[in-house]
DNA sequence: AAAATATGTCAATATGACTGACTTAAAAAT
DNA sequence: ATTTTTAAGTCAGTCATATTGACATATTTT
């Protein structure tokens, strides 16, 4: 028998409150997911159309190398995705000015469409979990999420209590170098 | 165009705010599996397995149906996952005493061994960042954590303080029947 | 004896990701 | 001016996770 059985009543505690956590953000994702997932599916798209579109709606502008550093995927994963959001017009591209090799992405009319419902879903599923609760809470809420993030991401929700999308994406944060 | 562009400077914020707290998500949601991911890779597991090992072992002697009732995902998924968890002795079977048409599951030594490897990668991440919040930080967070979650699952954190891992797990709520 | 339940299995399909190799065009560096 | 690097795209193959539909078997309940 593995010895990790007797442990003080402190680190039980401890360890039960972190498996909540751990089971919390299982259930929460899963959930938080499943009905974009099912508004996509009848459009045939999936989830990765979702987070693309939302991440160029997000940064207009957005290349194809500052998306892959999001989504953290392969070129040719995405590729394939964005290749069918332009091919049913969810999303246009536009050569750069400065950089003629950079493909900036924007999204259609149509996509932004698209990019509101599915986003609009999730909004009242957040919105309605912080009802009731009081700004502690929330801000509680959001630091701890923000701190299980990588700190190369963290960056991204920079709270000092402004909002950090008004940095709409210079040029990227130049972040690269790490990790 | 659109007309989605018009809106109040609270109603702004508010979608700022939200907007924010649904990339959080995704983010934290992303991070906190890529290293279990990693190290299942290795063992030529995916996360489907790491799943079903954790509520095994935090569910001992659970039947399929409550594991599908956990993860919902089709029979046909999980039983090509366990059939690979079984072979591999992670996990073992055991006849029900009362019902022998069930097959309990649980753990082996070797399935308990990697369930805390890889769990104590996760737990290690929620402490760090619940390390320097206090105790009305990590409230709000569990608590619009929770709320995130479809009500027909909220009952497995029952607040209330008290650690609802001691339900163990009588029949399954017999939640079915909603949804 | 019939119906419902718990489990398992066959077969086909879709999606999202991966690796490796290679091309083209443009910009930056030497 | 040539070389190197960067940005993007593509071909081809693989894998993991999940899906649907249709059945089969054993056991328990009605």
């Amino acid at each position: 028998m593995t010895d990790l059985k007797m442990r003080s009543v402190s680190e039980d505690f401890k360890e039960e409150e972190l498996r909540q956590i751990i089971e919390m953000l299982f259930f929460a994702y899963r959930d938080f997911t499943k009905e974009p997932d099912k508004m996509l599916e009848e459009i045939g798209l999936g989830r990765a159309h979702h987070r693309t579109v939302y991440f160029i709606g997000r940064n207009p502008g957005i290349t194809v190398t500052g998306l892959l550093d999001i989504l953290k995927i392969r070129k040719q994963s995405l590729s394939r995705v964005l290749n069918q959001l332009i091919s049913e017009a969810y999303v246009f591209q536009k050569i750069g000015d400065d950089d003629r090799r950079k493909k900036l992405l924007f999204l259609t009319d149509k996509g932004l469409v698209l990019e509101q419902r599915l986003t609009a879903n999730q909004r009242k599923r957040i919105a309605n979990a912080c009802l009731g609760k009081n700004e502690h809470a929330i801000n509680g809420f959001k630091d701890i999420l923000t701190a299980i993030i990588n700190e190369i991401d963290q960056w991204r929700f920079s709270s000092s209590t402004t909002n950090s999308i008004f940095n709409e994406r210079s040029t990227t944060h130049s972040n690269r170098g790490v990790e």
